[in-house]
DNA sequence: GACTGGCACTTGACCAGGGAGAGTGCCAGC
DNA sequence: GCTGGCACTCTCCCTGGTCAAGTGCCAGTC
């Protein structure tokens, strides 16, 4: 028995069964696919398959279906990339450039990744604790309120408007602002918390309060957590087209989709290319008959943060790949050039 | 046959399929409520009641259900309003309290209001063409770069960073920062963009580019259609609640929420009361056995935006327009207090 | 005149039984 | 190692029959 024609068959299963969204039976193989042998081969190589857990039945009179281990060899052994098609690049950039800022890029890019993939789309806003500062400004308004704005590296405007308990001289204002500048602008955000906190001391004792509630509120800004995990979700009428087994594959992703700790995990560690997590590999119980595809983006090498799909097991993972993937390479472009 | 008895029958079924989600009938509706007559009596009431469209039967041997049009007599005049636990009031303020900035806010109210209702909950960002001009800030970059930061009287913030064709100098900065606020604030934005495009004559001939950039893209934000339609949903997750009936309850509503301008006017004008859209009053074909519990919020007598719930035309009514009421008062307070 | 009890009628829900069809596993033969 | 054939095993789907819920209507009662 060739190992070739084995995963031959494997990979034809996959397709056909991704396409159909049925099992699928030696003859409707043969149908599709020229194999060259007969079906009392691929019922052979199909029974080894499944010994080996690559692919399973339903049940007995059946067709087969692939296993989240037989979509994982797909993945990495058998799936011939798919490029876009030009009309899906020229969707890509028509729709991104219009972006005016960082919330734009992110919403914008959402809905792209949602309508090339037919699937949910994930995308994290850009890491804080992974920028760098590049501008910071303290404005007085009105009264003793205070305008802080923190502009990253990546083009990411975060402000908090604080209410000090005195009124601070435009004189003080000017220096807190300069030497905050100098003590932060090109440190990356946790350092620039770090920093700013010895700072303090070097104030004059009596502007000491003021400057302590600045830079603290600055801090917390720099290290927030709720910033930093921040996600926009598109698509979620796609989970239409998951079929219509509503406990098993269109509950647990809404009620992931609510969670926003659980869609982070998904989207998992901004490793650099792109991963695919199969069905029990997103470590989620609930959700194993669903797959995450996801890519890290950013600007240079830099990783700034993820973005991705959440889907069923059974979809096109070389399309979905492809287009993550390049949604992932143009939105680091676009917030480079920002 | 009595009038009252009769509403009094259409209120049992009413409450008794909200509960039960089935088709109610004469028996089952006796066992509920002492309404002291025999089931034949009951009867004779529903077929009055079904002559004159207020319930209906999905087939001959079942119990009734409402129609839209006894939805709204219910809603009417029948309901009586369930005040919100003392648990439900003390929940919706401590999550409330902690937020931080206008995004915070509207953020964790969705969250609160889809907790409370176990509904889809829908909240509108203040709208900035109803808000005044509390402050503007203009701040050089570096390069050519400036910083413009708008920020309204419920206390949002609007910030754009642009490119000049050259670098100003920081007297140019000052006196266009000074012009423009004396110009602007306290304006509601329509009328301070207004004003804007009139003050730029009012500069040196050398000094317009550079200021009618800066005005234009002030006016931009000022009239941001992208912005004054912002809007956060949650509690998608409780969609599944809607029962199994996947095409006429769960798509069309995910669809809804993919195209925000359908929500918009699913939430409707601010029109300041707590306003109920049954079935196909919502307008929307797809949406016929849905419902929209909306009301508006605002600061003082001045609304500013809408929040409400979207969920099936059977649901529990007073318990759900007391959760959205109390929610668009606390949120209008706590940008009052901003 | 309004209410009640009784009764015949309708109809969807549920269950069992019986093909039909799809697909398999296995075996003997090439 | 591949192939054709055959018996076997399931699910799917259709049919028919029973059941229970609920109705409408009518005659009788207060």
């Amino acid at each position: 028995m060739s190992d070739d024609r084995r995963l031959d068959v494997l990979r034809a299963i996959v397709e056909d069964y991704v396409a159909t969204q049925e099992p699928v039976g030696s003859r409707s193989l043969l149908d599709r696919h020229q194999l060259g042998v007969s079906p009392a081969t691929i019922r052979n190589d199909m029974a080894a398959l499944e010994d080996e857990g690559y692919i399973m039945q339903p049940h007995t009179s059946a067709g087969r279906i692939p296993t989240d281990k037989g979509y994982r060899m797909f993945v990495d052994r058998l799936a011939t990339v798919k490029a876009l098609s030009p009309a899906e690049r020229r969707a890509i950039e028509t729709f991104l450039t219009g972006a005016v800022d960082v919330d734009d890029v992110v919403q914008r890019s959402v809905r792209v990744l949602a309508q090339l993939t037919n699937q949910v789309a994930i995308v994290q806003y850009p890491s804080l604790t992974r920028s760098t500062v590049r501008h910071i400004e303290v404005v007085a308004l009105e009264g003793a309120r205070v305008l802080l704005v923190v502009i990253t590296s990546s083009g990411r405007v975060e402000q908090r408007i604080i209410e000090l308990i005195q009124t601070p001289t435009d004189q003080l204002i000017g220096d807190i602002r300069s030497r905050i500048t100098q003590a932060t602008v090109g440190q990356r955000l946790p350092e620039a918390s770090l920093r700013l906190a010895d700072m303090i001391e070097t104030f004059a004792p009596n502007d000491r309060p003021i400057v302590t509630s600045i830079v603290t509120t600055l801090s917390q800004t720099f290290t927030n957590e709720r910033s930093d995990e921040r996600i926009a979700v598109g698509g979620t009428a796609n989970l239409v087209r998951f079929g219509s087994d509503f406990d098993t594959a269109i509950k647990p992703v809404l009620e992931a989709i609510e969670e926003q700790v659980v869609l982070l995990k998904l989207l998992g560690e901004a490793t650099g290319g792109l991963t695919v997590r199969i069905g029990t590999e997103t470590g989620h119980e609930s959700l194993s008959s669903t797959a995450v595809v996801s890519s890290a983006y950013g600007l240079d090498d830099q990783a700034l943060a993820t973005l991705g799909t959440v889907g069923p097991t059974r979809m096109d993972y070389p399309a979905t790949m492809a287009a993550v993937g390049a949604v992932a390479r143009y939105v680091g472009r676009m917030l480079a050039d920002n």
